[in-house]
DNA sequence: ACGCCACCTATTTTT
DNA sequence: TAGGTGGCGT
């Protein structure tokens, strides 16, 4: 604790008023949490009695590391360190019978929300229209996000004409909801919706989790929605043993639901509410302070801050404007090869940052061209592919043969001869006896709909699954699940259905990852619900990623402004900074620019030495040439600390070359 | 049941 | 422009 400056000591001691820690970028907040959850136990609380709460898996793991190094390992039993959603998962699983729910609960991804939801439309009287359901998919998130039941939300009036499918919004949320109970499964929104729902109808169940979390903290408490805010107010309860820590700064999840004014609630809702500021940064030279400071002010502030640092005044910012967007990452693909070689560096000490993912792709290039290294994150997940979704399907069809969503994915994956036809019958019987896909299958009246031969495959794919569940009960996870994967021919089926032996050859590494997961994840947990356990972890993406060490691996670090929070670099690169793209459009035509200045200001702080901005003044765009211009956030900087390289206006050649550019548009217009 | 072609669309995505 | 998706034809 002696390494703390007296704002992040104040904010680890006061635990007599509810704590609102304003916590600016790079001014260690992770820091004051794990110290403040040190400093609780020493004073003789508990750790089980103690909750950390953090959006991400990555975060949680993070700080319970970091609390370990302070205490000793049997200091630390019991301590809670989790993402909200695991948290959820944990009181819904806890409560379970109180819920509703059977043995073990399915978790459902978006797409297999969606995919429900197309079902459930396709049956529906109303059309099916497919731009719709994107809408209908998000309002029903909307509205768990709102904490609005299904009952609630039909008695919403539409309040304009443009609204109009709002009402059967209402009517397929409700059709939903009965679907994933039917299913025994939750989505992610339920996740946290569920136990709130849970503790405002029932006051002694509340009761016991309070008494079972007597201190909470919360990360990044700016980017909590209505609900997560509802949650933590319910389990704090009056007694307001609380912390959160949060910078408005750095809201840029609003678009997600996040409510930053959760910020400014804490006050009405908590009278008592102390706040404490964290203003020195630890990360960045003072020039590059400056400039995030003086961007940020063109914000509103409820609460005034004004990072300094201690770092030095450090170099002025490069601000790159560049021919196009060939052109921007050539650029900075040779600036990095340059200043790497003057500093003798190291790759990874560099992150190239932009607004949006396309934007990868010339930078992609430029970089392989140079035989540059770079690690690109974000893109497809690993969760995204198929094979491994299929097998994700058949271990929740282990734990809960109920899960409709799973059965109907693998049912006949690989081939077993159940085509649309059976499947159709089967549901609209098992819908019509209100029973689940799977306990339809052993009905004698199905016989009446199906033919026998359908009947026996249907069963035959039941007692695998059935089959497989038992031994996996009995023991010996790993062991059981290789012997199921060669039981069902997988490899052999991906090969025979792969376009290439490239593609099989991934498909088979996919699969071997995902069990090599599954195998380091059951070290962990012992007992009947261990493979459950550690399924979860994998639905909720809580596992360590391949590249979690990415300093291991030299790579220059390619990801978008959002991907970047919470990290940073000694020499960052922000491309693209021009109209439309930062500000995005949208984002300018939705009056939403304070947000996407927010996210200006998280690029910038990123950075710990060396700050370059770089535009273009022509980008491609859906196939044409598109003219741009610098983004306003650069007329909102301190100019006396930019260093401009060929500003146009004072640069004959690049004027002309900006007249022969317009010229160029023109033409394209008229053709 | 699979493969191909044509068409459509293009912001960010912590779980 | 390019990549993903849905529909249709074999």
């Amino acid at each position: 604790m002696n390494t703390l400056n007296p704002q992040q000591l104040a904010a680890v001691k006061t635990t007599d008023a509810p704590l609102l820690v304003l916590a600016g970028a790079g001014s260690g907040k992770t820091s004051v949490i794990t110290e403040k959850i040190a400093w609780l136990i020493k004073q003789g609380m508990p750790a089980r009695q103690i909750a950390a709460v953090t959006f991400t898996n990555k975060a949680a793991r993070e700080m319970k590391a970091r609390v370990g190094k302070l205490l000793k390992g049997d200091q630390t039993r019991g301590l809670r360190v989790s993402t909200f959603h695991s948290l959820g998962l944990d009181i819904i699983r806890r409560e379970s019978k109180i819920l509703g729910f059977q043995g073990g609960l399915s978790i459902l991804d978006e797409q297999d929300k969606l995919s429900i939801l197309k079902e459930l439309i396709s049956h529906a009287s109303v059309t099916f229209d497919t731009d719709l359901i994107d809408r209908y998919s998000w309002q029903i998130g909307n509205w768990k996000n709102g904490g609005i039941t299904p009952k609630q939300a039909a008695s919403i009036q539409p309040n304009s004409d443009d609204e109009q499918p709002l009402a059967y919004a209402a009517t397929l949320y409700e059709e939903y909801s009965r679907q994933l109970k039917a299913y025994n499964a939750v989505d992610f929104d339920d996740l946290i919706f569920l136990p709130v729902l849970l503790f405002s109808e029932q006051p002694e169940v509340l009761e016991r989790w309070q008494n079972k979390i007597r201190y909470l903290l919360v990360d990044e408490y700016q980017d909590t929605n209505q609900t997560q805010y509802k949650l933590i107010k319910q389990i704090v309860g009056k007694l307001g043993k609380l912390t959160v820590v949060g910078d408005d700064d750095q809201s840029i999840y609003a678009w997600r639901g996040a409510q930053p004014e959760n910020l400014s609630l804490l006050q009405n809702d908590f009278p008592r509410l102390k706040v404490v500021k964290l203003e020195q940064n630890y990360r960045s030279t003072r020039r590059i302070l400056r400039v995030a400071n003086h961007l940020i002010a063109n914000n509103p502030h409820p609460f005034e801050k004004k990072l300094w640092s201690d770092l030095g005044e450090g170099d002025q910012l490069q601000i790159v404007p560049c021919k196009n967007d060939i052109h921007e990452a050539q650029q900075i693909a040779s600036e990095i090869i340059h200043h790497k070689f003057k500093t003798g560096g190291q790759y990874h000490d560099y992150a190239i940052l932009y607004r949006s993912n396309h934007l990868s792709r010339p930078i992609e290039k430029a970089l392989r061209e140079n035989n540059i290294p770079y690690h690109l994150s974000g893109g497809t997940s690993f969760f995204g592919y198929t094979e491994i979704k299929d097998l994700l399907a058949y271990f929740r069809l282990f734990i809960n043969p109920d899960d409709g969503s799973a059965f109907i994915r693998i049912v006949n994956t690989p081939k077993r001869e159940i085509g649309p036809a059976t499947l159709e019958k089967l549901g609209s019987y098992a819908n019509n006896r209100k029973i689940s896909l799977f306990d339809a299958c052993f009905e004698l009246g199905l016989k009446e709909h199906l033919s026998e031969n359908a009947v026996i495959k249907l069963r035959r794919f039941c007692e695998m699954i059935t089959d497989v569940a038992d031994r996996l009960k009995r023991g010996d996870t790993l062991a059981v699940l290789e012997d199921f994967l060669s039981e069902i021919h997988y490899e052999s089926w991906v090969k025979e259905n792969s376009p290439n032996d490239q593609a099989s050859a991934r498909k088979i590494a996919n699969i071997s990852e995902l069990i090599d997961w599954i195998k380091r994840l059951l070290e962990e947990e012992k007992g009947e619900e261990a493979f459950e356990k550690c399924l979860s972890k994998i639905l909720l993406l809580d596992i360590l990623e391949q590249n979690e060490d990415e300093t291991v691996t030299d790579n220059v670090r390619l990801m978008t402004l959002h991907a970047a929070k919470g990290l940073e670099f000694p020499n960052v690169y922000l491309m693209g900074i021009e109209e439309n793209i930062l500000p995005h459009q949208n984002s300018i035509e939705g009056d939403q620019v304070e947000e996407e200045r927010r996210l200006a200001y998280v690029g910038i702080t990123r950075a710990q030495r060396n700050l370059t901005i770089t535009y273009c003044r022509q980008r491609k765009r859906y196939g044409e040439l598109e003219l741009c211009e610098a983004s306003r956030f650069l007329e909102e900087l301190p100019q006396e600390d930019l260093d401009w390289r060929n500003k146009r206006t004072k640069d004959p050649e690049a004027q002309k070359e900006r007249s022969k550019a317009s010229i160029a548009q023109l033409k394209n217009m008229l053709s």
